[in-house]
DNA sequence: GCCAACGTTGGC
DNA sequence: GCCAACGTTGGC
């Protein structure tokens, strides 16, 4: 079996929360308009475990897990003139962005928040943490992401 | 609401 | 290919 690897995904709870995941069970991550973001995207396996981010909240922070439950697949959003992701450069014939499914796997009994994550010496150089980092679909190394997990139960 | 950091666009 | 202008992200 290959390695599973680890990620972090950001969403606004007012756009998508943990908690709507969590009533949903999964979900598809429509939206990633960066190429960068996307690259990750397609990078991802099922089985992946994924951070859950939520961002521009009140803190923000690390929320719950999720899972890839499907791999990446054409983001048909961009073909929907109505949706707010369209974007007229990606048709069918020649998808430019793409979406996985996520599952949902638990939801923290209280979030991380970022200043908390900023002050711990065992998470330096996280990709999140990096002054001016915006990307919204990021790899997490293994030891950050088992800490982020171990840091969660300890407040449990 | 402000603004720093970043990505994208388009003129040249 | 450079870079200024612009739009977006996201913390605060």
């Amino acid at each position: 079996m290959a390695t599973r690897r680890h990620w972090l995904v950001k969403s606004e709870p007012g756009t998508y929360s943990i908690e709507d995941l969590e009533r949903d069970g999964k979900t598809c991550w429509e939206g990633v308009r960066n190429y960068q973001a996307r690259n990750f995207l397609r990078e991802m396996k099922v089985g992946d475990a994924l951070l859950f981010y939520h961002s521009s909240a009140n803190p923000p922070g690390v929320v719950g897990l999720a899972e890839v439950v499907r791999e990446a697949y054409p983001d048909h959003f961009a073909w929907d003139e109505r949706s707010p992701y369209h974007d007229p450069r990606s048709t069918e014939d020649d998808p430019v962005w793409y979406m996985v499914d996520v599952g949902f796997v638990e939801r923290f009994p209280e979030p991380l928040p970022l200043p908390e994550l900023k002050k711990d010496p065992a998470l330096e150089g996280m990709e999140l943490l990096r002054r001016g980092s915006r990307l919204s679909v990021q790899p997490v190394s293994k030891a950050h992401f088992d800490h982020i997990v171990k840091l969660a139960r300890r407040r449990s």
